[in-house]
DNA sequence: TCGCCAAACAAACGGTTGTTTGGTAGTTGA
DNA sequence: TCAACTACCAAACAACCGTTTGTTTGGCGA
């Protein structure tokens, strides 16, 4: 962020207000505002993803959305606003998949494992919607929404470490980290055409399994 | 990289060329070049490994060092060449601290965990030399000459892990890179104050750890 | 038909980026 | 003594950055 960040109050991705009295106009005439919306934070996350925020400029947004630079403050009061969005979509959506794979499953390494993979998967095949999730590694002063996205999505993964009922000398902070570190990491090492992000996720947990 | 990189060409850091001619005329009159040298190099490695590649500038560098911004351009040809420098320096510096810390145990587990708890330190304790060899995360297009830095310093703990006998389920390659992952990403939530470097590294271990 | 408004265009703004150029002290080797 | 060289300064360069401004477009509700 430019340190200049003027407007930076307020809930920024709740754009779209009186959203209800929109759908009812629609009648397939055209596309939905929804589906532009989408365009709008799927294209700049598949950008921040693979070359990062700071290699990503509202240029190349605008290019791979199909629109001038300046248009994009129309939608978004900032870059950082745009990245925020972007990331909490990611979140919502990396956090959808893993619970719904959770849900599949009983044992408590089964579930994990399961959500593992999901994670995995998110995070390196094919759309990578999750890959903005570690984009940044900024290493400080990263947005305080950013950090209470992240705290939320990490916590489904705190829910599922406690239900394992690890021996009492392993740190179940640390053993969560740690997890979430090795998949995250990945992404500086995972070339596709390999091993499939899943077996990698199963691999990855079993060297920290027990019993 | 600004995917404009003129004169890319030669060996970058292999600068100051009849090194063998200058010490022979140091009387302890004035500071050897060397010191020079390693102002030049641990400075950038500082900022490069706390502010990342892209958010350092050529401005912020100079500044540090205490020298004009085109004054860089006398010592190293680019942005690039100097971080591939200052990558290197760290490589070496890293792998000697690792390689002592093994020396001094025997058994196998013994000796992963004095290199893991070498690694962590010199990633997150006082002076950080370690932390630019994870400040980049560009997934992508990082020069070669880095690439084969680190698969070197990371060959240390890959024979690590050979000695340490493990069951056949087990695949060392995904352990190694699994256990790296989970040091390096200790970087993103890592606060000074709390638990040690050293403490957090043998907890990772633990983790994996059997027997 | 009128007014409104989201959405986009067109063109610039000031500032920062990595880098280049030309000159100049100070030391060194012959 | 003098040429050569190292290390640096001072000033600029073009390119790119995030962002702002003013205007145009097209569709919808009243």
């Amino acid at each position: 962020m430019t340190a200049k960040s003027r407007r930076a109050n307020a809930a920024p991705q709740t754009r779209r207000p009186k959203a209800a009295s929109r759908p009812r106009a629609a009648e397939a005439k055209r596309e939905f505002p929804d589906e532009r919306r989408q365009v709008l934070i799927s294209e700049p996350a598949r950008l921040f993803g693979s070359k990062g925020y700071e290699n990503t400029s509202m240029r190349d947004i605008a290019a791979a959305v199909g629109i001038l630079p300046g248009s994009l403050y129309h939608h978004f009061p900032s870059k950082g606003d745009l990245f925020i969005a972007v990331y909490s979509f990611a979140v919502s959506q990396s956090m959808d998949a893993v619970k719904a794979a959770v849900a599949s499953r009983v044992e408590p390494w089964g579930r994990l494992e399961a959500a593992c993979i999901a994670h995995m998967q998110g995070l390196l095949d094919k759309n990578r919607f999750a890959a903005v999730l570690v984009s940044h590694l900024s290493v400080d002063s990263l947005p305080e929404q950013v950090v209470i996205l992240r705290d939320r999505y990490e916590a489904v993964f705190k829910e599922l470490i406690a239900e394992l009922q690890l021996p009492a000398g392993i740190d179940q902070r640390i053993f969560r980290l740690g997890l979430l570190g090795s998949m995250n990491w990945a992404i500086t090492w995972y070339r596709p055409g390999g091993e499939t992000p899943a077996s990698i996720a199963r691999k990855l947990l079993n060297a920290v399994r027990r019993g």
